[in-house]
DNA sequence: ACTATAGCACAGCAATGCTATATAATCGGG
DNA sequence: CCCGATTATATAGCATTGCTGTGCTATAGT
């Protein structure tokens, strides 16, 4: 009995704020509905004020994430497909820098919680299937291996993304994970050419993915 | 031939910030000199204006973490003490979340860019002294390391302290540092009781230190 | 002591996020 | 097919934000 809230609008302003961060202009209120002929006060009725604009912006950046993670090609090597999601992880960090800070911004609330789980549980599988095809011993827990090869990417790509590292440090990554895949059981010489495998993938240095 | 700066009120406003962000309070350039005595003026005749405070908080936040580093004592063991600085790095970010989140915020500015470089040339001494004493291989490049050790602290920290993962998940910091020394070079059962050693001196999750 | 310089206090500016109120659109029921 | 309740939308206005302009005052150097 009443109107309804076009779904339109919303990915419109989410989108647009998106672009808005991407191209470094200030994310307000006003100007975010400039332009679009939507009102200010549809940024209340669609997200309930600017705080829920950032918390619609977290999620889409996980969503990217994601979509990212999914296009990662798996092959019948688990420890080279570990790599390459972290890769992809990195990758995108690098792609979407400024998305990729406010999904870890101040407070990290979600709409959807079970978004950052999802993301985690691409490197969950891979670790997974390298149990079970031998690579890495009996007694690792995936989630855990899964968490140690995360932490290892985003401690790198935050560093990088937020100043301290200069990018080629990134290299830095590949025998990281050799280090870890190699402690959870992986044997020496194999590791390292799948991890290779895995990390030769990352997008180089000077190459930027073309700007919009 | 005119008034010059009092020292006194640029630390005292920038204490006053840390302390502010510390209790979450927002630190806004007039609520910073409420009930200091000094007026909003003096925001700017020292810092500039707020950017220049959020940088002197970043300055801040790595003297702090410097001083912190410091405290560790070094022992014989070079691969114990690594471990206990990035222990030192990991409870110092625990201990000083708000200001740890702005140490690496959106520009990554400081006012002695040597002040970064200064912490992470704790670490590396520390593996330059692991090389020295045999525990690295010769061909271990000791910035690489501490480079890497940092990478792995950062990265663990940083996703606990911004929410994504729980607290116990630190715990993986250990097995992570090990699996990165024994790669270095480090002889398997000797690196792990160093590790355990210099690890044992993380604050355990239910302990807070005193507030203030 | 005099003066030029720089710190300081106050007031006011545009811009911010948000809310109150009034208007208009639209879905459900008859 | 229309009507009314309900909800989105538009406009205006609010307190607060960071910042700047204007005098005033304190002080360091000659």
């Amino acid at each position: 009995m009443a109107r309804t809230k076009d779904p339109a609008v919303r990915t419109l302003l989410v989108e647009r704020a998106a672009h808005m961060l991407r191209t470094r202009e200030p994310i307000t209120l006003r100007s975010l509905v400039a332009g679009t002929g939507v009102s200010t006060m549809a940024v209340y009725t669609y997200f309930g004020g600017m705080d829920g604009v950032w918390k619609a912006l977290r999620q889409e950046g996980f969503t990217r994430l994601g979509a990212r993670l999914a296009t990662v090609t798996m092959s019948t090597d688990p420890v080279r497909d570990l790599t390459a999601l972290v890769v992809a992880y990195v990758g995108n960090a690098l792609d979407h820098t400024d998305l990729y800070r406010v999904m870890f911004d101040a407070n990290f609330d979600l709409e959807d919680a079970q978004a950052a789980d999802d993301t985690l549980e691409y490197l969950v599988r891979a670790a997974e299937r390298g149990r079970r095809a031998g690579r890495f011993r009996a007694d690792i827990d995936p989630l855990e291996l899964a968490i140690q090869s995360w932490a290892i990417g985003h401690g790198l790509v935050s560093l990088v993304a937020t100043g301290p590292l200069p990018r080629r440090t990134l290299g830095h990554g590949a025998p990281m994970l050799t280090a870890l895949f190699i402690s959870a059981g992986d044997r020496s010489d194999g590791c390292r050419t799948s991890v290779e495998q895995g990390w030769k993938q990352l997008t180089p240095p000077g190459e930027e993915p073309g700007a919009e």
